[in-house]
This record gives structure tokens, C-alpha cells and sequence, in this order.
DNA sequence: TTAAGCGACTAAATCGATTAAGTTCTCTTA
DNA sequence: TAAGAGAACTTAATCGATTTAGTCGCTTAA
């Protein structure tokens, strides 16, 4: 096992001292060029890399991105982990991600955690359970410290910081839209529960779609799920009764969970996905892509919005200290994937 | 915007010196019990937190693991974090993950840029690109410089490391057997081309079984594809031509991607499944649970790979580092997850 | 009376890098 | 010929923490 190199050892070894070691490899004018070449060579020869460690604590300055979110398994937050590790690399920054599994607690540790020393920003998803305890002093704490914080997808108000959003309620109503030109009128949606921001913001969505048409929302065709990550056997529950007990021609969710679920209950009962039910979700992932029928979907390009929100970071940190603070609101926009599960809009 | 709290600044607000605020606050008896107090309380009231970075430059020692892994979009590979850093967590060490992107240059950069002081040791799955090149230098250089290496599920022979492998040609061929048991004869494979190692291990566990009742391999029935990540157009029309070309009433695939794929054509030739032909894949995720019909699959605990790849590694890092290197290898069981796209098996 | 012992601290080295502030020489020039 | 300039280095401070090796005053025992 051979130990690193350090500048040290190489000074010690070429009979130098450290300082000239270190000009020498960022070519400082200060060393001759014959010593700047001997230090140079025997550093490439033994492949000599300065320790990030010591650079960090010199620097004060980590170039590494602390990334947060509520979880890993789910196919939309690896994609906006996937643009933000991009835009990174290409910025030489380092991504840590740590997960909350949607706990306060969890959220707040590794908060506290990373900020001590182990990065230079934030881009984080707030956890559910943060958003109910509406509890943000983890939140505000490494605002205060100076560290800059990016909020994405489920974001809260009130904080100091830049926000990059899934344009949701656009989107909800775009796919809705969608479904009222092809001919639905009663359209129910599954959607979760109000605190849940991008439950909300689609519900939001749908009811301006509906208005829009001068169709009258009916509460009943609203139907607000605890959980937006997964599938419960009392949300499937809940599902069946809602389909089974309102006469829907078009059924809008806010997942592709709740919409592989919906086709399975249609299917049962007898109904056939387009011609007696439409069904559109939001978010375009494997499910909507090789479900049969497959599903017209929302899509809401994770990996832009993890690209935007690393951008956007990254140029804070990289932006002078005393610039004047200004914080924004990015809106990501959504596509609508048409596949099987809808009827074809004819235009007039 | 307050400035991080230090030993330094502790000191002089308390007019001490900093070794005994650093022994105060580690309780070291040499400070006596009144200044001990007041240094704790005063830490504490403004939150005194160490610097990482700091502790990681004296300490010769990060408390973190750096994951390397081909992507990060896949369901798998995100069970497999799930486990790690599960594991990590309950043992104080941080996660940095990277991804290689399946590319052997993206791979080395990030090995040499983690080796660097920002981790203590790797878990990676190797790339398909190093695979096919077999290059595994960088492999070799980090652990030449005593960081120890746990590799999963893509693993490499020659590497002085341990392993924590799914047991793919067991899986496989409980899979296969499955299907004999329920009556098939005629099973044909959809697989990868065999530098990827889960690709050859789980056609090898298709022969085995086959072999095992006695039914003879036939080079036709086994159909070997570029890529076992996605499904391309190129993938998709030879899934199709190798079912619509050879009588099956069996399809094993290495993935969920290539079954989802063979169950649509199995469905456009008018045939039923698992009536007329069975359909197992290897890897129990989203896409196999929810499929109609919804498909038998080998389940492969990602989770507890994860888990155990990173036990495995944090033991190494744990224990004294003169102790005899020994390498292990860990298979992680599958379970074989019963649906509709198989018959049942009648015991005798 | 005095050296040893002890309690309670402080000084300084260290981890590995960067860099401002010296230190030597040698060469130039008034 | 002596001061000043400049080339080519070295010393030392710094980042924030830990830890070993002092220091200093006071008590105690021979």
C-alpha cells in the first residue's frame, strides 16, 4: 500500500521546500522555469492530485452540492437528481444527496449535517411531514449562515431562497383540457390531500380546466388521497368506490400510481380506456409509457428542472457575496404525451 | 448573516484559550468543572456544531462512502442506494454518489476525484464500457492507496475486493424451473450479449435449468441483445421477430423492460398468456407488478444488497488496518414472486 | 526549606494545502 | 563601490479541529 502524495513528500524528496512545491505547480512566475519543470515531472510521474480535504477547509469553499429529498425510489426524483449531477460535473461541483424519507427529523440531520463544513448549498424537496409541521428553522438556519438554498417540486413559501417549480397546475389543466376537446364532461380526478403543494396546485389545475369549459366542479368528483408517493391497499380501496360510484367519463391523477390503478377498476368493470373512460395522469414515466392501454400523460421533465435548480445554484455561489439578494421562481413546463388511454381531439 | 461558530471564536468570546474549549467540550477532566460548564452552555446556546471538513483533514478520515454507480434513472440501482444508505445512516457515515453513466472515462474521473480525501472507501458497480474494455486501473489505484472497494451486482474477476453479487444463475433458474414445473417446454430467453456479467449469469441459470429436466438448449431460442438498461427500437423488433419465429410456450427475460415488451407482441400474435405462453422476467419492480396481465418475476432485494454492501464496507473501515486482507463474496437470494403471467404449478 | 506533585491551563504541532511576507544571492548602475 | 533591484527561494500564517508537551502557581512531604 503506497500513501498519497502530499506536497510535503515531494518536497522532501526533490530537496525543496513545500511553498516551492505548491508555486511550482500552478506555475508561479516566482520558481525557474528548470525547477517549476523537475517539480512538474515528478508529480505527473507519480501522479500527484492535491487532497480536496485540505483545499476545502483552506478555501472555505466545499464545491459540492448537498441535494435533499423526500426519497430515492421514485422515478421522478432520480430524474431531476440526474439533471442536477449534470449540470454539476459540467460545473465541477460534487453532488451529495441524503434522503428524508419524508421525516422531519431525518431532514433536519442531515441538513445540519452537510452544513457543517460538507457543502456550499442546498437544493432540496421538503418532506411531507415538513410541510404539515410547517417547521422550516432548519430551513432558515443555513439560510442565515450564508449558505444559499434551492427548493424544487414540493416547495414551501416564506423562505429566502430560489424556487424551481413543475409548472403543476399548467400542466393538470392541460391535460384536462385535453380530455373535455375529446369529448369529456364528467371528469373526476384523484389528487391528494391540500398539503401536499403539488397535489393542490393540480387540483388547482383541473378546476380551471373545468371552468374554462363552463363546466361545474362537483366535490364529489374530487377525490383526495393521504399519499402521493404510493399506493396503499386503502387508496385502492378508495379508488374503486370513487370510480365504480360516480358515472366518470374521464378520470384525471395526479400520479401514474393512481392511474395504472383507475385502468385496472375501469377494466373490471367492464368499461372500455378510451371510448367510455378517458384516463390521463400527471407524470410520464414507465408506467404511462408500457401500461396497456398505455396512458396519456403529463410530462414533466425532472431532468431540466434538476439541470435549472443546479444553475441556478451554482451561479449564486458563484456570484459575488454582496450582490444584491433576489430570489426567484422558475416555472418548468410541462408536455402532454398523447398515447391509447384518450380519444383523439378533432379540431373544427 | 452570522458567521459559523468556531473553537477560535468560542475562545475569545470566553477568553480562553482553544485547546480548553476543545477539551471542555470532550469532557476531558483536565478542565475544571466550572469552566467545563460554562464552555458547554455557552456552545450549546449558539449551537456549536464541529467543522467536518476540519475533523476530516485531522482525522485522516471522512465517515463517508462514495457510491458509484452506471445510472441513477433505474429502478434497481435506486433500491440499492435505498439499502446503503440506510446503512450508512445507522453508522454515521455520509454517501456521495456518483454516476458513470455506463462510461469508462466518467468512471476513472469520478474514482480519482472522491480518492482525493472525500471518501473512505467505494461501492460501484462497474460500467458496461469498463467492462468491455476490461481496464480496471483505477480500480487498482484506489485500493493500492488503502481504500477498500466493495463491488455489486456488475462486478469484475482480478480485483482485490469484495463482492455482493444477486445470485443471478440461481434466480434465473428458479425462474426457468418455475415454468417447466407448470408445464412449459419450449422456452426461449431474452438476454444480453455476455461481457455483462448479469447477462451471461442469468443465461447460464436458464441453461442449468433446462438442462436440469433434461430438456436440450437450443442456440434459436436464446436471443441476445446490446443493451440491458433499455429498449431500443432495434431491441424491440428483434423481441418481436424471435417471438413471431419460434413456437414458444415460454419467455424468460433478464429484465422487466424486454418482458414488457414480449408480453405486447404475445398479445398482438393473438396469443394468451400464460395459457399459450408463460412469461417470467428477472427484477420484481413497478413495471412487473403493474402490467396486465401482471408477470411472475424474480425478485431481487436491492435493498438488502445495498445494505450489505455497505456493512461490508464499513467493517473493513472500522477495523485495524494490519489485520489479514481477506476478500468475500456475498450472494444476495431471490424470491420468486408468483402473478398472472404463469400457470400454477400442480404438485404431485 | 525545598523539591516533587498536581490541578488547570496554554502553547505549539499536526492534518495538507495556499500565499503573504521574509531572506539570500547576484547583478546592475549611479 | 555601495545601494537597489530582482530572481529564486524559504518561513510562517491560515483554514478549524485535536492532542502532546509545556507552564505556572500552590500544596505537601521529607
Amino acid at each position: 500500500m503506497k500513501r498519497k502524495l502530499t506536497l510535503k513528500s515531494i518536497a522532501k524528496e526533490l530537496g525543496v521546500s513545500i511553498s516551492t512545491v505548491s508555486k511550482a505547480l500552478r506555475d508561479s512566475p516566482e520558481i525557474s522555469e528548470e525547477t517549476r519543470e523537475k517539480i512538474k515531472a515528478f508529480a505527473k510521474l507519480y501522479n500527484y492530485k492535491p487532497n480536496n480535504i485540505a483545499l476545502s477547509l483552506k478555501n472555505r469553499k466545499t464545491n459540492t452540492i448537498g441535494v435533499i429529498i423526500p426519497q430515492i425510489v421514485h422515478h421522478f426524483f432520480t430524474t431531476v437528481i440526474y439533471g442536477i449531477e449534470q449540470e454539476a460535473r459540467e460545473n465541477n461541483y460534487n453532488v451529495i444527496i441524503c434522503l428524508s424519507n419524508n421525516a422531519f427529523d431525518k431532514e433536519v440531520l442531515n441538513m445540519e449535517l452537510l452544513a457543517n463544513g460538507s457543502t456550499d448549498g442546498f437544493i432540496l424537496s421538503v418532506s411531507k411531514e415538513t410541510m404539515m409541521k410547517e417547521d422550516y428553522h432548519h430551513l432558515n438556519e443555513v439560510i442565515d449562515q450564508g449558505m444559499p438554498v434551492v427548493m424544487f417540486d414540493r416547495v414551501v413559501e416564506g423562505i429566502q431562497c430560489d424556487r424551481v417549480l413543475i409548472d403543476d397546475k399548467a400542466g393538470a389543466k392541460k391535460g384536462v383540457t385535453h380530455m373535455i376537446r375529446s369529448g369529456c364532461r364528467k371528469i373526476g380526478i384523484i389528487t391528494s390531500e391540500d398539503y401536499v403543494s403539488v397535489g393542490r396546485l393540480r387540483t388547482e389545475g383541473y378546476l380551471d380546466a373545468l371552468d374554462d369549459f363552463g363546466i361545474k366542479a362537483d366535490d364529489k368528483l374530487i377525490l383526495k388521497l393521504d399519499n402521493i408517493d404510493d399506493l396503499s391497499d386503502k387508496s385502492k380501496k378508495r379508488i374503486e368506490d370513487f370510480i365504480t360510484n360516480n358515472d366518470l367519463d374521464g378520470v384525471f391523477t395526479v400520479n401514474e400510481l393512481f392511474a395504472v390503478h383507475a385502468s385496472r377498476v375501469i377494466n373490471a368493470l367492464g368499461k372500455k380506456i378510451p371510448d367510455d373512460i378517458s384516463l390521463v395522469c400527471f407524470t410520464d414515466g414507465q408506467l404511462s409509457e408500457h401500461a396497456v392501454p398505455s396512458l396519456t400523460a403529463v410530462s414533466q421533465h425532472g431532468e431540466e428542472m434538476g439541470r435549472k435548480a443546479a444553475s441556478i445554484l451554482i451561479n449564486k455561489l458563484e456570484s459575488p457575496e454582496d450582490e444584491e439578494e433576489e430570489y426567484s421562481t422558475t416555472y418548468i413546463d410541462t408536455s402532454l404525451v398523447e398515447r391509447e388511454s384518450t380519444k383523439e381531439v378533432t379540431r373544427r
